[in-house]
DNA sequence: ACCTATAATGAAATCGATTCCAAAATTGTT
DNA sequence: AACAATTTTGGAATCGATTTCATTATAGGT
């Protein structure tokens, strides 16, 4: 069902139709018939053909690390529904974290046409940045601060450095930092810089932490912290980055016997369902990561209409950082 | 950059630059002119004119109950590698459990013009029903067999028969069930059924047995468990529809100081992370939710190919379900 | 009744690709 | 060298919408 052949059946031009779907002057008579044909034939407008005429597409690329997991399914909920709302869709792309794969799909969204692109940071490699500068629409990264580019992100800094500031006035104060690669900026050197500033203020020395780096497992968490209970047998306290590999090293904290929390502290950050299922029930910082999506779905539309309506005003650089909130459930 | 643009520069006609990258007859010569052209002014084409044109668009609509829940972004994870590997995008859509909106995007994703959708289904109304049977492009089903069209799903229900047999082999005979909205008929309906066969398999009234009803939440399993201690205090075990469940149901469990598994067996279904971080690890039903992502986005295309090659030949449905593993993790 | 301002209308151009078709160029055969 | 068969080529039509433009109809004012 195209629009000529409603414009046939009501008996009037193909002109007059659009004009009655997209507004323009039109006399009554002619906007009943086009009505009651488009109500019998059932004919919604062909987006693809819309498109190529406007150049205006309404679906937006979505680039996450990895879709199937508990912080990155929350952003995309986020975004999902904010697009939704404004009347845009989501094309997905998950790149099970291969560089590769963000280029490809940053290319093949190009190529459908998308009116932006919101892409999920994990690590910046400077080819993976020229490929974004070279983006051909607006762009706007989370979880992570790009710095060139609009972003909405966590204040990862502060949400662990008040989870070790409290470990610390518990009277953990033989505390480790069990982190995770620092090709990640974010969940990498932020948590990690937060815990050991925290650290430093409360007079002790940073350098005397002992710092591991995890994947983001729990299988990975329990590993590590068994090494590191062997190593240094004389801590009381651990801040994880994620709440995954806190739970992970939860475990290990079992098997060798330790009691949390009056012998062992420990907290994790995202505030994940699986804090509250624990034993004891996990502290943890939540991050507002279905907001952070829908912040950065926002954003990006507005930078679309603005970009739309040829608004020549200043525009700044946007970088949006959300704020956290400590969960304390009895872990620290 | 457009492909009359790289013809004047290369000198040719755009017929032939469309030749050049859809394969046709083209002389030595004039191929290699286009290929410089194309690598120095880095065209790409305009896949939306390319759609408008052949009316083939290489996007499939997704949607989804809820993307951020563990089970569904697994399935989503899967789908979306399988389609990115054989040139397709996801176009993601996610409903909330709303009917209306499942109804929206199954709408809008037409009117971008989809390939095919792949709907995970959770309660199907008439409404919907009507709405997929009247959808233009193929659709396939996961997560759910739905009468009538392409299914990919589980054999939910052997794999809580199974687990119900074990927790009685195990010695747990005074068993309860923690179940979800039946109006889901696979994770509703079909597990609680296995449940109540093997009740029945092993010579138990299965009417004996009281079914509670939850949300998919950890901390509904924890009140609907709480409740059910207090109502049937003789009870030894019980299987629940969902690991998220599980966990929350072992936390009313610890508060009544009943040892798992010795006084009492819980198992859960999805093989989900959480299930090896819990106290004691929760003994879990995995399902292959990739997999079941996977083998839809491919049948979805084997289904769109044969339709585009006008394929005529008899065509059986496919209702396709995968099976199960039981994790012993020691609940039962 | 006449002229002007505004509203209504449809034919045709346009977006960027693909593809049909007829013409031109090349090849092969005798 | 003449002719047939095949390959190469670009012009033009096409997909389904929007939008410009020139034209016609209507309303308003004196």
């Amino acid at each position: 069902m195209t629009i000529k052949e409603v414009a046939e059946l009501a008996g009037v031009s193909s002109a007059a139709v659009s004009r009655y779907l997209n507004g323009g002057s039109l006399s009554e008579e002619k906007r009943s018939r086009i009505r009651r044909t488009i109500e019998e034939t059932g004919y919604h407008p062909n987006l693809v053909a819309q498109t190529m005429r406007t150049g205006h597409i309404r679906q937006i690329g979505v680039i996450v690390p990895k879709i199937h997991s508990d912080s990155v399914s929350q952003v995309t909920a986020g975004i999902a529904r904010q697009l939704r709302q404004r009347g845009y869709v989501t094309l997905l792309g998950s790149t099970d974290h291969e560089e590769g794969d963000a280029l490809g799909y940053l290319d093949i969204m190009q190529n459908n046409q998308v009116a932006g692109v919101i892409l999920m940071g994990t690590c910046l490699t400077p080819i993976l940045s020229d490929a974004m500068r070279e983006c051909r629409v607006p762009l706007v990264v989370t979880g992570q601060n790009y710095p060139g580019f609009p972003c909405v992100y966590h204040d990862d800094y502060n949400a662990v450095r008040e989870l070790m500031k409290l470990m610390l006035a518990r009277g953990h104060d033989r505390v480790a930092f069990l982190g995770v690669t620092e090709k990640d900026v974010a969940a990498g050197q932020h948590r990690r810089q937060g815990a050991l500033d925290a650290v430093r203020e409360a007079g002790l020395d940073p350098n005397a932490v002992p710092v591991m780096v995890c994947e983001f497992t729990a299988e990975s968490g329990y590993l590590r912290m068994k090494e590191l209970l062997k190593r240094h047998p004389e801590l009381n306290g651990a801040v994880c980055a994620t709440d995954t590999i806190a739970l992970g090293a939860m475990k290990a904290l079992r098997e060798q016997g330790r009691k949390i929390p009056e012998e062992f502290g420990i907290a994790g950050v995202g505030d994940s369902w699986a804090c509250s299922t624990a034993v004891p029930e996990l502290t943890s910082a939540h991050l507002y990561f279905r907001e952070c999506g829908e912040d950065a779905a926002a954003l990006l539309l507005s930078l679309i209409e603005r970009q739309e309506e040829e608004v020549t005003g200043e525009m700044p650089m946007r970088q949006m950082m959300l704020g956290y909130k400590i969960i304390e459930r009895g872990s620290v």
